[in-house]
DNA sequence: GCCAATCTAGATCGATCGTTCTATAACAAC
DNA sequence: GTTGTTATAGAACGATCGATCTAGATTGGC
């Protein structure tokens, strides 16, 4: 009983992603953030509280339609070894051709803005153990299949691809260059194949 | 035939790197440098110019005073297997010691401040060269002396030693766990060595 | 048709931003 | 000691910050 929101609330944060992606938190006003998602300040604030909160709400949606969208539609469909390396390359073609080199949300957020804001750095380190949990299905499974080698724990080969998967994200925004990281992510998907020789790769 | 300096150049610089580093440059106020400085804030546009000129300054002191100071000891006093090896364990160290989790100023400045300034972008993309070569550098000389794997090239492998570096220091400023930092670093380590096995490696 | 509730746009708030100005202090050269 | 030059401290500048207020518009319930 009380008049209806004019906007979307799905489509204004997505446009709130957009101009916190790419400037990050602190460099963003509430001004840009306002023009660009078409609307009044004052509707800003009644909708998501405060930039605080809008914030948190943009890198969920940010998180929740890229990596995990990206997490449930490769899982599934292919076996483990192949997953990894489908997820990895999936990044580094979204990587190559981010023209305006806005890189990773998420590696924005942990390193801008989360370390002094526990609510940022909870959404940020929760999402961290999730991909850290795929990667750790994924290096488990192939291990039982006999596809990724066990001569390290699934612990930490889970580890070094969350690592790789930062490091490339911040490449991302520094120096998108293709033979950089397609020559970055060869030998660490060689690293999961077995000393014998790699069972399972796509690349060969 | 003037007033002299009241200040030392480094030292103020010192608490310059101490704030960006901690802060990031947008979040950092000019009053909150020269606080930290103990100069007012006519000596420091006075000295530096502007606040983007002092950023500049100070991140170039701070990759001088870590980077490339740990490049220039480690590299000619052991052999380029074990220089790798030590040069990850210093900064996983450092990191582990990070109370403050200020992370990487290199890594903070590629992601916060350098994709919109290119005077930054430029300081950090050639540093990123820099590291590179080193990596290079050793690798190659390790392929050479039959310690590292010639499975890959120098170059993929140098790439490779890159994305991890910026993964771990990403990882520092929101996770900074022994656990998932050394247990990152040992299958990175053992992708080095040959497949038939490894050689010159101190972990053994 | 009126009430209560929630939306909208735009003006406006005090605070803080990066930067500059004013006035004075400390030196070297002569 | 005077002069020229640069450094100092602190007030001050206009601009912009995040956030709120004012006023009016739009709905459902009665």
């Amino acid at each position: 009983m009380a008049r209806p929101r004019e906007f979307d609330e799905g489509a204004v944060l997505d446009a709130a992603i957009e101009r916190f992606w790419l400037r990050g938190y602190e460099a963003t006003s509430v001004r840009d953030l306002a023009d660009e998602m078409q609307i009044a300040g004052a509707s800003l604030y009644n909708a998501f509280g405060d930039k605080r909160g809008l914030y948190a709400k943009a890198l969920n949606r940010y998180l929740d339609q890229t990596f995990r969208e990206r997490i449930r539609r490769i899982e599934p469909a292919m076996p483990p070894r192949e997953a990894i390396e489908v997820f990895f390359k999936e990044i580094i073609k979204r990587s190559l051709s981010d023209k305006q080199r806005r890189g990773c949300m998420l590696v924005n957020s942990a390193i801008e803005s989360a370390p002094f804001d526990p609510g940022f750095l909870s959404i940020v380190a929760i999402f961290l153990d999730e991909v850290e949990a795929f990667f750790l299905r994924c290096v488990s499974k192939g291990q039982k299949d006999g596809v990724v080698t066990r001569a390290h724990s699934a612990s930490d080969l889970s580890k070094s691809l969350l690592g790789i998967l930062l490091g490339i994200r911040v490449l991302a925004r520094v120096r998108p260059e293709r033979a950089l990281l397609e020559g970055l992510l060869r030998p660490v998907l060689a690293m999961l194949d077995d000393a014998r020789g790699p069972r399972g790769s796509l690349s060969r």
